[in-house]
DNA sequence: CACATACGGCTTGTATCTAAGCTGTATACG
DNA sequence: CGTATACAGCTTAGATACAAGCCGTATGTG
């Protein structure tokens, strides 16, 4: 549904859709309602709904978030004791996002997503990987118009994983967290919004 | 909408909310899509809906997250410059919220909200704020049942409130982030769900 | 007696219909 | 000519009707 075909700022309605889409407005309705708690749609009561256009801040706020998210898994993790982060460490080092050669194109995202779900989910606070899903759930639609996935890409990508997770089973949660910082900002620069002020804090390009 | 009535574990349909309400099932339905989205409420395609119990843990996470969320603004705000950090603990120290004796018992809850919201904001990341409000919206209603609001913990709290915007003032993110987690480890042994992992890491009570 | 199957009662999911609200335009009035 | 007002056309919001799915029970069959 809306897969990425509205542009942005248009100002559409349930009936236009449901038109289009061959079905009832109350489905669509569902939708649109889905899609403004996700924060894709503007309802105006009455007047219609719009298309919040997508914003170039709005991917690096999103990957910012990310970033606190896993930032606190980690910290949670290493708080817990040394142990438990050293085998989440170990976990993902065997995990499919760290061994790209092995993979096909279709799967990188699924694989990407579930390297970094793996990461938030060991930290044991359902909340946390629940708002995680949802955000990665958001930059997926976000960036489904830009696809940022040469092969040459894939490995570097792979590479940042394994540091990550390198960092981890060392028991070295705060140059795991640097590492994620990086890898996350070497995705805002793929998506063109190059991260300004946290995910590249001092003086990095 | 389901203010605390239905006590948890129920399964409920739309129709007899619907009927009990006086209303059509289609403002029901939408309810519920929301309700399930705020994890609330769990649906089961053709089955009913089951109102999730208020877990005991849930609390507890969901002050794990807000920590986790807050201590990103202040390393945002850290990273900026040091400068912004002062101005909005300055901004903080005249707020409400720091000083409890002007305020009726009613704008309690508001002003301890406004008072985490500014910090949340002042981090300039909409997601990030968007997020901590629909969080401190979860907390609210989970503990809408427990008061926890007698006149002799609100001068504790305002007197947190305090330190934490004196830390941000005198320019120390890392003592504010301990303050603030002081506080809300604080909030979660008014809940009753004493803070284990994360909230009190080494070895506190 | 054990097991498969048909049926009835419940539920959600979708479609359609009616009521109500907002906006922009056209028209009457000062 | 400028302003206020009535109205038409659009929209959403809600109510009702209908279709389809799941589950437990009861019944038929080996």
């Amino acid at each position: 549904m809306l897969d990425g075909n509205y542009p942005g700022g248009d100002l559409l309605s349930e009936g236009e859709i449901a038109q289009t889409l061959q079905m009832s407005r109350t489905p669509v309705r569902e939708a649109f309602l889905r899609l403004q708690a996700e924060g894709f749609l503007h309802l105006y009561p009455k007047r219609g709904a719009l298309v919040v256009p997508v914003n170039p801040a709005e991917a690096q706020a999103l990957l910012e978030t990310r970033l606190a998210l896993e930032s606190f898994a980690i910290d949670k993790l290493a708080g817990q004791s040394t142990d438990a982060l050293r085998t989440v460490g170990r976990e993902l080092l065997e995990h499919p996002a760290c061994h790209p050669a092995e993979l096909p194109d279709a799967t990188m995202h699924e694989s990407d997503r579930a390297f970094h779900a793996h990461l938030v989910t060991a930290a044991g606070n359902p909340v946390v990987a629940d708002l995680y899903n949802t955000l990665r759930d958001r930059q997926l639609r976000i960036t489904a118009t830009a696809r940022t996935h040469e092969t040459s890409r894939r490995a570097t990508v792979a590479h940042q994983h394994t540091q990550v997770a390198e960092a981890l089973r060392d028991g070295n949660p705060e140059l795991a967290k640097t590492r994620l910082r990086e890898h996350l900002a070497h995705t805002a620069q793929a998506l063109g919004t190059a991260g300004s002020t946290f995910l590249t804090p001092m003086n990095e390009g």
